[in-house]
DNA sequence: CAAGACAGTGCAACTCGATTGCAAAGTTTA
DNA sequence: TAAACTTTGCAATCGAGTTGCACTGTCTTG
């Protein structure tokens, strides 16, 4: 596992305890968080402290947001070497049985024809279904 | 185009009045539209009469909803044929000059390789960038 | 054709995730 | 150290979406 204080020193942004604690809890997850999650699982932190310091990450590049659908924004932490870019974009998987956001790294999203002059610059997929662990 | 009363007839939805030029104004847009674009749309309507009428839609399969990622739900009629299948799926692009967001009914969403176990029944695909228009 | 049952509508109130203003606390700079 | 700047905590606010309720319109049945 990533350290957080060196992805907080790799993408610049400055260490505070806020943040250390944020990122250190984000890294331990399985799946994407919504804000709502990380103010229960760091109960001594305050939401817009987290909220601001998610901004913070975005605009760095430490994380990403996905639109699942359910209306709470949620958030995971880059794979290493991720600058954001149209070719680190990947599917989402909203489970909608467990209710889980997961990241399909390894699911990048292929090219996609575009009607004539439209120019693709970002993307959200969301996939919805069962995930494995709800599949039975 | 497709006139409100036979398609309120084909899928088994009570033509009241606001359904009708609900419906009406909804045929004549080549974009998805917004709770709030209706209610500006159709001055003499009630928000939530329009919302109700959009949830009846959407259950008889009149129209789907788009979430583009600017936290309103957006709206379209279905095309012809349309059962809301996942065949019906397709992709959506949202212009982040014009804000307008749009079905690519021409784009069906392939089939995606999920990690093994997971199952699809639905999708959010949404493209973001410029438009044709705006792309100059 | 009533009378009652039922569906649809308009208005106002409310929910809840997201966001912001502001003052206090912490950090950096000169 | 003092001023300048950044971050944090708390409370207030915003806004899309949703709901309760009374009223109105439509349908059903005797
Ligand atoms: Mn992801
Ligand atoms: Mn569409
Ligand atoms: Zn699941
Ligand atoms: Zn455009």
């Amino acid at each position: 596992m990533r350290k957080a204080e060196d992805i907080l020193a790799l993408k610049g942004v400055k260490p505070t305890a806020v943040r250390l604690n944020l990122l250190e809890f984000l890294l331990e997850q399985d799946k994407a968080l919504s804000l709502k999650e990380m103010e229960i699982g760091l109960l001594h932190m305050d939401r817009s402290s987290i909220f601001r310091s998610l901004k913070s990450f975005e605009e760095y590049k430490l994380i990403h947001s996905i639109n699942d659908g359910t209306g709470m924004t949620k958030y995971a932490v880059c794979a290493e070497g991720c600058n954001c870019e149209l070719e680190d974009l990947h599917y989402h998987f909203y489970c909608t049985s467990c209710e889980k956001t997961f990241c399909l790294m390894d699911h990048p999203i292929p090219s996609i024809i575009l009607p004539k002059n439209f120019k693709m610059t970002d993307a959200n997929m969301v996939i919805k279904g069962l995930c494995d662990q709800c599949n039975k």
